[in-house]
DNA sequence: TACAATGATGACTGAATCGGTCGGGAAAAT
DNA sequence: ATTTTCCCGACCGATTCAGTCATCATTGTA
């Protein structure tokens, strides 16, 4: 599978927070592990890249929690995924340059653009099923 | 990075060998992998799932080498990729079922006939210089 | 103030994958 | 028979993945 395990927790986690957009109080961790079968562990590893990437804001301490930084509609899957990106490897491949190698260099570009818009399209909203049915219990 | 080592050494191999189509002779592992700076050992894997899925064909012996099974014009990138991707995992991730984790795995899913739509479009005639007759452009 | 509830952080780990290497074998031309 | 080439399975070091652990810091509440 092209997404890993860290890229699907961090989109989910940021659709529940964007669910609950709305509620004013923040979301305790356990809310989304325990919702989602996340490891609790892990995931707070992932929210902490979502804090510093500006996407997710905390506070601390009883009654504390996760929210969105910014509202849902603003937010999209290349947003959450670009973060993952962002610690992915300098890329250079030791290859002897030739005509067909930057073909294939080009093609490449092409295809990681591609997966951008494609990413860029497709906002937090898009995927929280409408907010004012009520499957959420506090 | 999206590309392993191993689909650029594989993808610039078939190149190789499609740039020489119109000669019958085999061509010599050792040409390609002198050419692109191509670890051989390394290579001879590739090339082995290459013709196990029956896009290469070998001859062994004095004066034996690799051929494209297929005429160039009819082996996309998707193809070759395609092979790598076989030996993939089956994946399935142990989430929580509910209406975002399906949503998300509808978006996986796009997103993967996205790339493999894109990479069927690009044939190895497109990428090897001076047979352009198709009609991708870099 | 004490304490419980919550997030923060760095180190660690087992398993898998990646990018090869090694040693030897098998077929075919000469 | 010898050389030239591909065939094949096993192995290996480094890195990444998917977490876990221990411990600390901050905040609300009794």
């Amino acid at each position: 599978m092209l997404i890993t395990a860290r890229a699907e927790y961090a989109c989910l986690a940021m659709l529940e927070l964007a669910a609950r957009h709305n509620d004013p109080r923040p979301i305790r961790l356990t809310e989304v592990t325990d919702k989602h079968a996340i490891p609790q562990r892990f995931l707070v590893q992932i929210l902490l890249q979502m804090k510093a990437a500006g996407l997710v804001s905390t506070s601390r301490g009883a009654s504390g929690g996760y929210r969105l930084a910014r509202a849902p509609e603003t937010i999209t899957l290349a947003d959450i995924l670009g973060v993952l990106d962002r610690m992915e490897k300098p890329e250079d491949r030791n290859l002897a340059p030739s005509t067909m190698a930057r073909g294939l260099q080009s093609v490449w570009k092409q295809l990681g653009e591609t997966r951008m818009h494609f990413l860029q399209k497709i906002r937090l909203t898009d995927l929280v099923p409408s907010s004012n049915s009520g499957d959420y219990v506090i």
